[in-house]
DNA sequence: ATAAAAATTTAGACTACCCTAAATTTTTAG
DNA sequence: CTAAAAATTTAGGGTAGTCTAAATTTTTAT
């Protein structure tokens, strides 16, 4: 069986791993868990003895077959809980993160299975994240940014890439929710800030750092 | 914040100290908490610094205000979740002890709040342990053991006091479930054996092991 | 090509929790 | 009332995960 924290490093792995193509280094492990370089460097002795990632002195990680299988497992309970802690609680999509790394870690199959069921199998859990299959595959996705789309097209809000409360909470505010149809009146030239038109007949000012963190279809 | 380490040593202590009335000894945490004695002598000593028991050298122990309100919110919460797991997921309740185990740790009051109001604030668990109340109050039941049960006395079935999968599978497959209905119609002399007869008419015969673990009403 | 900078690893240490063996205190029996 | 037995604590040590500071390797910039 592997620790809490073995759990949280692998999901970390895949994050960043998938972030920029390629390896991933010390430094950005140690920053994304909070903790020091030495300590990061410690964990990944031990998970490389596991066979859970390929890695070489200075080389930098990567996810070995298995490493990869238990972090999409992690991910996938993570994803899960999110969506019963929005579709069954109630909570808004800004409060269930910290939550579900916590339950992420709770160890029985059975109830990963069930909770699913319970679900209705969901795709995808409320800030637009595929959820990966029981099998352990993720599925694609192929979403643009909003910062990519051309002026005068039509697009679906699908997903968000930046999970702060405070951006949620904005988006929130602004009637931007998953599954909202907007139309792209007008790119800004100088800061590429973009106005859009929602279902609502309403228009929104969203700028560029906001619209690159939307995924759109 | 308390670790999960701590939470199940003062889980462990409020149920010992009501077990038999009085000072709970360094033994008998070791052996419900699967530990050594050596290792309790080290918590205990923690635990008293954080004032959350009475602890004298040699005395045995016993839970301060705070130790009590901690306890109870963590036996609260696993009730709670076996209740969710049980009602919502459809596991036996032979099988949710091990997993509420685990739940019960996940810290967020806001998580209990909603969970109590999702099951409709239920009273009991499935094993007819009382819930404790947001409060931190541990309600009264005054149920009495079948075991004690006069021959033609009619009684309720209301909770069971060993939670072993055994146990349990073996009520289920005597047709023997919470708030059956059953009338004592004979008490064997020599091996204190019960039989009883259940709503379908069935009779039913419960030995003195069985019985006295049967709390009714 | 090489020296400075940055990244990474190693060394040594700390906390939480657990263990065995030895010492101490309390309880029990004669 | 004492001696043996039982319970408990102390001493010393182990593992997981973390840290700081020092050493080493790789990268970058002249
Ligand atoms: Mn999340
Ligand atoms: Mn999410
Ligand atoms: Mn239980
Ligand atoms: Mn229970």
């Amino acid at each position: 069986m592997h620790s809490f924290t073995e759990e949280n490093y692998l999901k970390t792995i895949y994050y960043l791993a998938n972030r920029r193509q390629g390896e991933v280094s010390t430094n950005a492990l140690a920053e994304m868990t909070a903790t020091k370089a030495a300590s990061v460097t410690d964990m990944l002795r031990k998970l490389a003895d596991k066979q859970l990632i390929h890695y070489k002195k200075y080389q930098g990680v990567r996810l070995t077959d298995e490493g990869e299988r238990l972090a999409l497992q992690i991910i996938r309970r993570h994803r899960l809980w999110e969506v019963f802690l929005v579709q069954k609680l109630g909570f808004g999509w800004d409060e269930v993160h910290e939550i579900a790394e916590e339950l992420e870690h709770i160890r029985s199959e059975e109830l990963v299975t069930r909770l699913d069921t319970y679900l209705g199998y969901p795709q995808f859990d409320p800030h637009g994240d595929p959820i990966p299959t029981p099998a352990g595959k993720m599925p694609e996705t192929g979403y643009r940014k909003l910062s990519e789309v051309e002026a005068g097209e039509g697009v679906c809000l699908m997903a968000v890439l930046e999970h702060s409360t405070e951006f949620l909470k904005h988006l929130d505010h602004s009637q931007l929710t998953l599954g909202c149809v907007v139309t792209v009146n007008e790119i800004n030239a100088f800061d590429k800030s973009v106005l859009v038109q929602i279902a609502s007949g309403r228009s929104v000012f969203i700028s560029h750092e906001v619209a690159r963190n939307l995924l759109v279809n």
